[in-house]
DNA sequence: GTGTTATACTTAACAGTGTTAAGTTAAATG
DNA sequence: CATTTAACTTAACACTGTTAAGTATAACAC
């Protein structure tokens, strides 16, 4: 019974090449200047051949998204395991966070600018990858604010707060590249210092 | 030498009514779900007389959002006048800026999110109105650190972390309106409230 | 008033897009 | 060996932004 194993294989092997071409594309070229027709030529099959793999071109960026938003997990949950300091950690995961955005805007901006433009009705779905981002952020805030090193604010408005600063610079940085920021990292740390202060008791 | 004017007069009208037909439904149909043959069928026009008045779809778009800064701005200055403390002056800008946001909230996504994805290479152009917005800001921050409120930080750095928190604000809140958020005045003046103490010296 | 020029607009076309229906080819099954 | 099934391709449709060429009308000079 290998013969149906190994057709298997292959599907999933093609549907990956589809993804990486897809990624690479949309990272260089930007979502709408990557055609169909590109990325089929680049992973040598016929534009068609996508949709027996992809519901559309939109289902197609959903899934690179959701792949790196996985990674985004990832990076963030390993974090954690390494600092004991949660001010710390939470300074670190929001660099993270920002650099993550800066990666892959374009997955960035689907996610938290576009997707919610479309699919309007619910914020971040129900066990979506997306509100396990936000369930992180928040068991971090908690935990400063448990340890008083924080102001007794409740954590939602806190943890929103800190949102709020790191989806606004990642989404500047993004949107207006050619801006005279200052230097890119200074920016982003004393945006999150400057919240984590202003946390602070 | 009244027909001279009358033909100027003529022209302006036409290019406000195109850019009038172009912001409805840019604002309600999405800036890419819009193609100029669309809006030259809402004016009766034939699509390649928009081409008379604007280089190009983007240039149209840039004009619709032009508009939209210029209502922000006076929106802004209007506030300036009535106020004297700085910062009392800064969190009473940084709340009205966020409240045009969401009062207006295709317009602002339209300006600060669409637009630059669309017409790449715009930092804030001199002499434009996003400048001036800016400049209005810098102004307000300026001040605050002048009369040694907020910490010697350099002025630029300062204003652009408030702007990255008054931005992240107004657009999760515009982009998840079903996300359970704290109550949505007393989020924005904890953003608000939060960046300027994590500012002050 | 007539001929010429400039202005304002339109028609037709190009090269490209996402997407689908129908067709092909080769492999797996009975 | 015949038939069915799966994987992929070809051709086409209805759109897109944009441009070059054409037209009709109004303004101007004489």
């Amino acid at each position: 019974m290998g013969i149906k194993e190994r057709k298997a294989r292959e599907k999933k092997q093609l549907r990956q090449q589809i993804l990486s071409a897809a990624r690479e594309l949309f990272v260089n070229e930007g979502y709408e200047n990557v055609s169909m027709r590109k990325i089929a030529s680049k992973i040598e099959y016929s534009p068609t051949t996508i949709y027996l793999y992809f519901k559309d071109k939109a289902d197609l960026l959903d899934s690179v998204c959701k792949e790196t938003l996985l990674n985004l997990l990832n990076t963030l949950e390993q974090l954690k395991r390494d600092i004991n300091d949660p001010v710390e950690a939470l300074r670190k995961s929001g660099k993270a966070y920002v650099e993550f955005g800066l990666e892959y805007p374009q997955d960035y901006k689907l996610t938290f600018v576009i997707r919610p433009q479309f699919q309007k009705g619910l914020g971040l779905q129900e066990g979506s990858v997306g509100e396990k981002v936000f369930d992180y952020l928040r068991a971090m805030v908690s935990e400063c604010i448990r340890q008083q090193i924080f102001r007794q604010v409740d954590v939602e408005t806190t943890g929103q707060v800190m949102w709020s600063a790191v989806h606004g610079v990642t989404l500047l940085l993004i949107d207006f590249p050619d801006f005279p920021w200052t230097e890119k990292d200074k920016l982003i740390d004393t945006v999150i210092n400057t919240t984590i202060e202003g946390l602070k008791a």
